[in-house]
DNA sequence: TGCCAAATAGTTAACGTACACTATTTCGAT
DNA sequence: ATCGAAATAGTGTACGTTAACTATTTGGCA
């Protein structure tokens, strides 16, 4: 039995073309690139040719030659002591341009401010105005990424949306996790863990810097799976931010409701965590977002118990990647990549790290 | 505030380097592929311009002009009725190949039987004898995998392990599972879905053609979690295969054992879930390995809680690349690449299905 | 019919590298 | 000092594609 040889025995290339369309590379090249000036039967001659022949161009020989670079726009938030999540992302961008750099993709990372619209449409500005071959991110803010969609929709310039979608626009494809799916695994895996009677707090620190669009995604899914069970589910919101204030408020909810067993952080899982002494941690379950260091920690001595990770670096990785799909290689693209949902322990947290 | 740019301004070629170096494009080459003919002064003041002007080769241009051909050899286990966890791997070389197809690297895939070393063999002698500049491989019989890897030392021709591994040998690389880390996960996450006293049983379904180190790993870091913690653990090994056995088997011990709470499943989990009936189910947990159809379709009606995915695609993608990283871009590879355990249950099984 | 612009087709020079081939230099032996 | 082989350095072509440039054909109009 012979092995499966995945290669070509020989690869035809637009000189195949020519010589099967009684034409020189000119036209061929013409042809495949839309340039124009090939008559009408010619063209349909050569594209005869391509097909009979199965021809695949070389994107070696055509990047070598053709040292056109495409640029990629990073729309992302700033990474802050508060929300050091956006860091993980440039892993995952010099991952990826390691790979395609070869390729001419480069990429201009453009941060702005989560919680200040100003900030966001001073970068969108500066897309528009310098004008990029492709954008990538995190549509935080309707009206602008609209201006931005609509000067790029003419011009047939790749939006990729990660992290947070907006679905119903013009672009072209949006890569993270659902949202929604999430809190229903999160759901799913807590009430795995606790007893069929216990009560269950759903906690968040509401920040105004925050995607809220995103956390109140998670919350419908998890409320989803609980829907009808019987299940007693409490709410806890802070929006100080004050260590005190949450502290007293979580151990007031405590105290009032003996049966809690479990807590759904939507949001601040750290600081949530950090509100509960050793002591009442053994009494329920705790499950929340976010593989950021702080989290890690927590997670490692066990004041958290599970963490659903957004795979940061995996998006960015991923995205960037699509650009090179779309650019180079001229591969259709999915109106929607959904990342895997990983529940990360203290068991695996470690095989999540640098990833 | 300029935008972070990682565009380099000018490529450094062989030809600035030939100038820096006040010699013809030749020698650079010679010295760059250690091809001899250079003088020892000259050979330094070539260094020293690369070194100067931060040289990196364009493996564009390289791999268009030499059109060497790498062709990997993948010896892999047989994908059978019983055993259908061989062809996931599949849709992970195709992915790999895409993308390094354009740089000349093929592969071979070569089959054999799980249980039979007589079929080993003849592929291993297939490998020596033909000759390939990378050998991609699951390690299943010893002996013969010393006889590849000592005629390939020598060669200095790259060979991977994947799916087990056989430490201290002298293959390049692995890339997998941690089969006791995911044991270890395995008991952790079980833990927490039983109550304090229940009984678990380790249960598996012995067959010959299996991967038995594996399986002892896997069994090995569930023990460990338990150890000191007083858990009454059981074991139940079938090696007939057959259903109504395995029923009994399983029957019985059921009603032997009332604080039965979480069942184990080192191998076959799909058999040991078909011998339970649904109403035995509610009482306790399962948990188990690899995402194959028939393990799916248990997981979603119910039957099994959590599968721990051994990524067969993505150790297939990956390996492939680890050889385009070292054949082509000539990259150190890491002794062992331990990919993340995931954990997969009804709730984000639809997100681990094709990858 | 002849002329000329427009349309179409063909030619060629790179892109950066690899390597075979040719040219030059070095240096020991006479 | 001269010759010539060995060692070293330089040259040129090709890889497949792109795109500018040149050559040819077409066809409308006087």
């Amino acid at each position: 039995m012979p092995p499966l040889k995945t290669s070509s025995n020989k690869s035809i290339g637009i000189k195949e073309i020519a010589e099967r369309a009684n034409v020189s590379i000119g036209p061929v090249d013409k042809v495949l690139h839309n340039r124009g000036g090939v008559s009408k039967a010619t063209r349909e001659r050569i594209l005869q040719a391509i097909k009979d022949l199965g021809y695949t161009p070389n994107i070696l020989a055509s990047r070598l030659k053709s040292s056109r670079d495409y640029t990629i726009a990073v729309l992302i938030p700033e990474a802050t002591e508060i929300i050091p999540f956006w860091l993980a992302h440039n892993t995952g961008f010099e991952e990826a341009l390691k790979e395609v750099s070869p390729f001419g993709i480069n990429i201009s990372i453009l941060t702005f401010e989560q919680n200040n619209e100003a900030s966001f449409k001073l970068r969108v500005d500066e897309v528009l105005h310098d004008g990029y071959d492709g954008i990538f991110m995190v549509p935080v803010f309707y009206d602008e990424t609209i201006r931005l969609l609509q000067h790029y929709k003419d011009l047939n310039v790749p939006v990729i949306f990660f992290d947070s979608n907006i679905p119903g626009l013009s672009n072209l494809s949006f890569i993270g996790n659902n949202s929604k799916d999430s809190g229903y695994l999160a759901a799913n895996l807590l009430d795995y863990t606790i007893s069929k009677k216990g009560d269950i707090l759903i906690a968040s620190i509401e920040r105004k810097e925050d995607n809220h669009i995103q956390f109140s995604a998670r919350e419908e899914g998890f409320l989803t799976y609980f829907k009808n069970t019987g299940r007693r589910i409490l709410r806890f919101t802070d929006n100080t931010g004050n260590e005190q204030t949450i502290s007293k408020g979580i151990s007031a909810i405590f105290n009032d409701n003996p049966h809690l067993e479990g807590i759904f952080v939507v949001n601040g899982i750290d600081k949530i965590a950090a509100a509960v002494t050793p002591a009442q941690k053994c009494n329920y379950r705790m499950i929340g977002y976010d593989l950021i260091e702080k989290n890690i920690q927590l997670l490692k001595n066990g004041a958290i118990d599970f963490l659903i990770s957004q795979q940061p670096q995996k998006q960015a990785y991923q995205g960037i990647k699509l650009f090179y799909d779309y650019l180079i290689l001229k591969k259709p693209i999915a109106p929607s990549y959904y990342l895997p949902l990983d529940i990360v322990m203290k068991a695996n947290i470690d095989y999540y790290r640098f990833l």
